[in-house]
DNA sequence: TCTGGCACTCGTCACTACTGAGTGCCAACT
DNA sequence: AGTTGGCACTCAGTAGTGACGAGTGCCAGA
């Protein structure tokens, strides 16, 4: 009962900071929200919330703050959907309905995207490039160290030494790189990404067929290597002038931001693996790969054709952002787009 | 003599402004350039500058800052070279020499050139649209109208309508007529319109075969209809990051230059046609096509294989920039380009 | 034509005091 | 135990003030 207060308090604290900008207090707070309870109160619970580190103060005696772990909660637990309008859903399709090529699909969309959410929107084209794989080796150097070799039908050959978290024996190896083989193998590298993550589970907790992460440690290597070859993907970006909103915290926030829009491969490691199916990622902050990122965030997902995750968009903005709002317009746009591709 | 002096000052003037970004006062610039005058007689020449209208106060009582006028006199007239060091030179070649097919040329030199000037570079895709001009008609409609009619290989075509400055007639524009279809017909566009700008002259000055500028109109026309069936084109920009270098000013100036920066048709029409052969040209702040830009200005120059103008590179960048810097920057770019693609 | 001098303007900076939003804590109340 | 009102305290932001100095325009004299 507390705690459902206490975290309506936080909601109402994300979303105020969201709108306004500015580090909220207990007394605007319930005013502008009816949460039944004086001041006083808020305050209490806004003192537990900074000691399990949600919010904070930019200094003493002012508002509250959201932390990335404040957002991460509020995203993953407090936001309502907030479904798009019809006038808005009538937008997106007749804005998408005239595109004549995949490359106008593309550029359409990174425009719409940016507009819906005024922030910087980033598409990734469809995966064109049939590249596969080709052969994956795995090879013991020491019982707690592999080399990680990586074919491609391309020709090329990309090499990773993998540190184990745990030694491993010959015969579980040979049993990971069977496995390995068959979910990769002939596979394009989009598929095999995914396959790889789905098709070889990790054996969990303690026993003799325990695995202590060795599994783990060897696919995100793979997938890593593989994803890095997706890197002569082209990326549309668009709506780098909603940049001129962030106003204050410039060469802290925008001028990483812009460099990351030129690096292409950056971006495509910030979009992250394609998730599809109205499964939107959101990465906050921190969270995200980059030190200089740390504040924007990443909300993305996956879309393609007949729901096959062929290639990521999304937006890149602050991590003070509207989630709700953004995460249904990035959701609604990649749905918009797959229906397209399956009819194209 | 005074006037010299005069010239002497506007130069240091933006020599100093440039270099400080605060505005200049008369005590300053006698004591860091050594005119040999005192500081009453250079506020003289100020005062005269400043009716001229080559310089301005910011407010009452501070130095004086260029105007448009004064960078454009100082471009033109007092910029002395400033040449590649041998050093520079030997980082560009080596930067650009790498390079293995056209793209990474492309890429590779908006890089470079963004890098060099510490500005935003913009670099066009050197032509590889055959398209060519296949018809060319002009319809009189009535003596000092006419519809002008443009049709390329790939069938597209293209109409505009042509106020003439007086009345022609009916043989004189037959004559117009063969002259342009004779420079115009299966050229590819870029060489259409050179060839147009060059071949079908001005008949000057009064007399029985005055033209009143009438073949202006037209030929600008043409060459307008033709340069946007460039805007297929494609564009590379890089260094948008050293936009963050900008700080205040921030909504008037930065913002709509990133809205600009994604509308490659409006950079095309901002890098303006390509000019070959060393020259690069200075279109300062408000001189340029588009209002909200009129606190940038653009330095740019074509490039291509054997001296023919395939394409246009260059830098875009707030007026207050470093000129002679900026364009040797550009043209030793342009040469070094030009040169590779002479090889490969 | 140039120069030195002088009065004047006005932006900038450092300092002060004030205000007000917001907090934390405590004692009292339900 | 949880909630509330009250109170003292903190501190960013906002004038207001005065001194400072860079810069100007103008004028009389060299």
């Amino acid at each position: 009962m507390q705690e459902d207060r206490r975290l309506a308090v936080l909601r109402a604290i994300v979303e105020d900071y969201v709108a306004t900008e500015e580090p909220v207090g207990s007394k605007a707070l319930v005013e502008r929200h009816g949460l039944g309870v004086s001041p006083a109160t808020v305050r209490n619970d806004m003192a537990v919330l900074e000691d399990e580190g949600y919010i904070t103060q930019p200094h003493t005696s002012a508002g509250r703050v959201p932390t990335d772990k404040g957002y991460r909660l509020f995203v993953d637990r407090l936001s309502t959907v907030k479904p798009m309008t019809a006038a808005e859903k009538r937008a997106i399709s007749s804005f998408l309905d005239g595109a004549v090529d995949l490359d106008d699909v593309v550029t359409r969309s990174v425009r719409l995207l940016s507009q819906l959410t005024r922030q910087v929107a980033v598409v990734q084209y469809p995966t064109l490039s049939r590249s596969t794989v080709r052969h994956v080796e795995l090879v013991a150097l020491t019982p707690s160290r592999l080399l990680a070799v990586l074919i491609l039908s391309t020709g090329r050959v990309e090499q990773r030494l993998v540190e184990l978290p745990a030694e491993v024996s010959e015969d579980a190896l040979a049993d990971l790189r069977s496995q390995v083989l068959q979910a990769a193998t002939g596979q394009i590298i989009a598929d095999a990404v995914r396959r790889l993550r789905e098709a070889v589970p990790e054996v969990p907790g303690p026993g003799p067929d325990r695995d202590d992460g060795v599994t783990r440690a060897v696919v995100e290597t793979l997938a890593d290597a593989m994803e890095d070859h997706r890197s002569d993907q082209r990326i549309a970006v668009g709506g780098a002038a909603n940049l001129a909103r962030y106003g204050d915290s410039f060469d802290s926030a925008v001028r990483p931001l812009l460099e990351a829009l030129e690096e292409h491969v950056v971006l495509l490691k910030l979009l992250g693996e394609a998730t599809v199916g109205g499964t939107v990622t959101v990465r906050i902050g921190a969270e995200g790969p980059y030190e200089e990122l740390a504040s924007t965030s990443v909300v993305a997902t996956g879309y393609g054709p007949r729901d096959e995750a062929l290639a990521t968009l999304g937006i890149v903005g602050p991590t003070r952002m509207d989630y709700p709002g953004t995460m249904s317009a990035v959701r609604a746009v990649a749905r918009y787009v797959s229906r397209i591709l399956d009819e194209g």
